[in-house]
DNA sequence: TCGCCCGATGAAACCGAATTCACACTATCT
DNA sequence: AGATAGTGTGAATTCGGTTTCATCGGGCGA
C-alpha cells in the first residue's frame, strides 16, 4: 500500500536549521525554550519555522523523552448521555492540560475494553480513564489491578470514573460520586411526602452502581422501620423500553406502588410514559423520581425529579488528580464527590387514602 | 518535573531479541508479520515477548516510518446528540480499522478549532473529521482550504461531515447528508396535512445547516405555490429553552399558525413544551415536526415526528473514504446521505376553520 | 557435482527530536 | 593581565523500531 502523495514533505528540525543556518540543536534549544538562545539567533530560528510551516512530530518528541501528549478515555459509548458528560469533563481538564484525548467505546465488553488498552499501552499516553459502572467480580478487580501495574509500570495512570476501586494499594486513582447517598436522598424525598410502596425499577443486576442504588433506597427505607418488599425491586437495563414496558407490567400485575424511583432517567421517563398511557396521573397518582439528571430530564413531561450528579466535576477532578500528584508511586487516591436532588414536578404527596 | 516510578521499565525490541537469542530485526520481522521467518524461531520470539509483556512503542514505529495508528475527530461538544452519534459512527469505523480516535471538543470557536488541528499535525493522524455546520463565509472556505492542504502534505486527510464542501480541487473527503431535502419532506408531509401557515422556529443565522434547511422549506411551500411570511421564520439558537421561549413568544403576539417546523429536535421539544403549557393541544391545533431524530425526539410528548439523519452512517462512510482512496492525491470525494422522515405523533392534519 | 536462487538471519543505517558533552568566546574578579 | 565563571553553540549520542544490505546455508536444476 504506497503512501505519497505529499505536495511538499513537512520540514524537520534539519532542514529549519539549514535555513537558519544553525545546528538542529539549537532549533530544539528555541523550542523547547528551556535553554538560553541568543535572541539574534531566536529570531533567526522563528523565522525560518514560520517559512518552512514546520511542526514538531510529536513521535519523534516523545521518543526522545519528552512527556505524554495525549491521555486515554474508555467507556461504554461516546453516544450514551451520562458518559459522554463524564469525558467531556475530562476533555475539558486536558485541554487545560494541552493535552490530547484518545477516545474509545467497548459498548460494555470486557474484552474489547482489554484489547483498547493494549492498543492504549503502546500510544504511552499520560492516563487511562474508564467510565461508569461494572460488574464487581473478582474477575474485574484482578483486570484493574494487573492494568493498573502494567500501566504504573509505564509511567502512566489508571483512572476509575464513576466506578469501584478495585483493592487498596494499587497505583489507580478514584473518582466516584456518592451513588448511595443520592438514592438515600432520593427516597427520603419520597418517603417525606407520604409514599410508603416505592418500586425500584431498572438497573443492571449485580452492576456496582445498582448495587449501590439499591443500598441507599433500603437504607432510607430502614430509617422509617420499612423494608423493600421483593415484588418491588425490578431490575433491568437502563433504557427507556425497559422502564416502560416494566411499568405496564407492574399495572397489568396489579401490583401496588405510589412511587417508582427509577435508576436512572432514561428508564423513569420510561416508567412516566407508560403510566400517562394507562391514564395513570404523574405526579398526582403516582410520583416518579430519577437518577443522573440527564439532559432528557426535563423533557419528560412533568419534568423529571432526579438526582443530580457532577459529571463534567467528576471527570475534571480525575484527570488532574492523575496527572498532579506529588509522589507518582503514591498509590491509591479516592475523591467521593457528593450528589444532590434536583427538584423538578414528578414528585407530589401522596393522594390521602379513600 | 522528575517523572519516574516505574517498576519494570518497558521492555524493548532488544531485551526480546536477547531473551529470544536472536536479532532486533528479527524480532521486528515476526512483529510485523510481513517478512519470512523460521517457525521455530518465530515460537521462541513469541514466547520472549509473552514473558517480557513487551508491547510496541507506537512513537517509535511511527517514526520510523509506520503507518498512522490514529484519527481525529473534531466537533462542537462531545456532549452533544447530534455530534456524538456521528462521533460514534467515525470510532466504530477506525475500531474495523485498527485505529484509535483523538477527539477535541471546540465549543464552536474557529481560533479553538485551529489551536486543536495544530496540535493534531503534530501527531500525524491518518485523518481528520470536522463534524457539524458551521457559518459559511469566505474565511471559512479559506481556513478549510489551508487546513487540507497542511493535512494532506502530511499524507492526512480533511474530512468534513455534515458540512459543506470548501471549494473544488481540494483533497478534501466531504460526506454531508441531505438537508435541504430532508426539510422539503417534512414541510411537504405538513402541506399534505393540510397546514398552510408553517413556522420555522430555530436555526442559527447563516449557518449552512440553517440555511439549508430553511431553503427545503421554502421549495415545499413553492411547490403548493406558497411563500414564507418573514414573520413565520424565528431563527435561534437550537436549545430547547429558545423553542419554548419563542413559541410563548409568538402566541402571545398572537402570530397565527397551525404547525411549525423545529429546526432541530430540542427546539421543538421547546415548542411542544410551550404550546402544552398555553393550553394548546398537540398535534390536534398545532402540528410540530422535528430534526435530526435525536434520542430526546422520542421522550417529547407527544412524540415527535421528525427527519432522521443517518448519523452513524455518516461517520462510518466519511473515514472509510478518507481512509481507503485508491488514488491519494484525489481531489474532493463528495458523497450526500439520504434523509426521511419519521412519523411519530405530533403531527395531525389542520383542524376544519371555524 | 557445480552453480544458482531463495529463505532466513544479523549488522547497520535511518526516522526526527532532545540532550549530553565539549568547546569557543566573553564578561568578571583578583 | 591571567584565571575563572558563565553563555551560546555544534557534534554526537540516544530513544525504539523498521528497513535495506549483505551473508550464509541449503535445495534444486543442469
Amino acid at each position: 500500500m504506497a503512501r505519497s502523495g505529499s505536495g511538499t514533505p513537512k520540514a524537520t528540525v534539519s532542514d529549519v536549521a539549514r535555513q537558519a543556518g544553525v545546528s538542529p540543536a539549537t532549533v530544539s534549544r528555541v523550542l523547547s525554550g528551556n535553554h538560553p538562545v541568543a535572541g539574534a539567533t531566536r529570531t533567526k530560528v522563528l523565522r525560518a519555522i514560520r517559512e518552512l510551516d514546520y511542526v514538531v512530530n510529536a513521535h519523534a518528541r516523545a521518543l526522545s523523552g519528552g512527556q505524554p501528549k495525549t491521555v486515554a478515555i474508555i467507556l461504554t459509548d461516546v453516544s450514551a448521555p451520562f458518559f459522554n458528560t463524564v469525558a467531556r469533563g475530562i476533555e475539558r481538564q486536558a485541554a487545560l492540560e494541552q493535552r490530547l484525548c484518545l477516545i474509545s467505546s467497548t459498548d460494555g465488553d470486557p474484552d474489547r475494553e482489554l484489547a483498547i488498552v493494549t492498543m492504549l499501552r503502546e500510544q504511552n499516553t499520560g492516563a487511562v480513564c474508564l467510565i461508569g459502572g461494572v460488574l464487581d467480580t473478582p474477575e474485574y478487580r484482578e483486570r484493574m489491578a494487573t492494568l493498573a501495574h502494567a500501566l504504573h509500570s509505564a509511567d502512566s495512570r489508571l483512572v476509575l470514573c464513576g466506578r469501584p476501586s478495585p483493592g487498596p494499594d494499587l497505583p489507580v486513582t478514584v473518582v466516584e460520586y456518592d451513588n448511595e447517598g443520592g438514592a438515600f436522598a432520593a427516597t427520603s424525598h419520597l418517603l417525606s411526602n407520604g409514599h410508603r410502596r416505592i418500586v425500584f425499577l431498572g438497573g443492571v443486576e449485580g452492576n456496582t452502581t445498582t448495587n449501590e442504588r439499591l443500598a441507599g433506597v433500603k437504607r432510607a427505607m430502614s430509617a422509617y422501620g420499612l423494608s423493600m418488599p421483593p415484588e418491588l425491586i425490578v431490575p433491568g437495563a437502563l433504557i427507556r423500553r425497559f422502564g416502560y414496558q416494566a411499568t405496564q407490567r407492574l399495572l397489568a400485575d396489579g401490583v401496588e406502588f405510589t412511587a417508582i424511583f427509577g435508576c436512572d432517567d432514561l428508564v423513569a421517563a420510561g416508567a412516566v410514559a407508560a403510566l400517562r398511557d394507562a391514564g395513570v396521573d404523574v405526579p398526582r397518582e403516582v410520583s416518579v423520581i430519577g437518577y443522573d439528571d440527564l439532559s432528557p430530564a426535563e423533557d419528560v413531561h412533568p419534568a423529571l425529579t432526579t438526582v443530580h450528579i457532577p459529571h463534567d466535576e467528576l471527570g475534571r477532578t480525575a484527570l488532574r488528580l492523575a496527572l498532579h500528584r506529588d509522589d507518582p508511586d503514591a498509590p491509591e487516591q479516592h475523591v467521593v464527590l457528593g450528589t444532590h436532588i434536583v427538584v423538578r414536578r414528578s414528585v407530589a404527596p401522596r393522594l390521602p387514602q379513600p
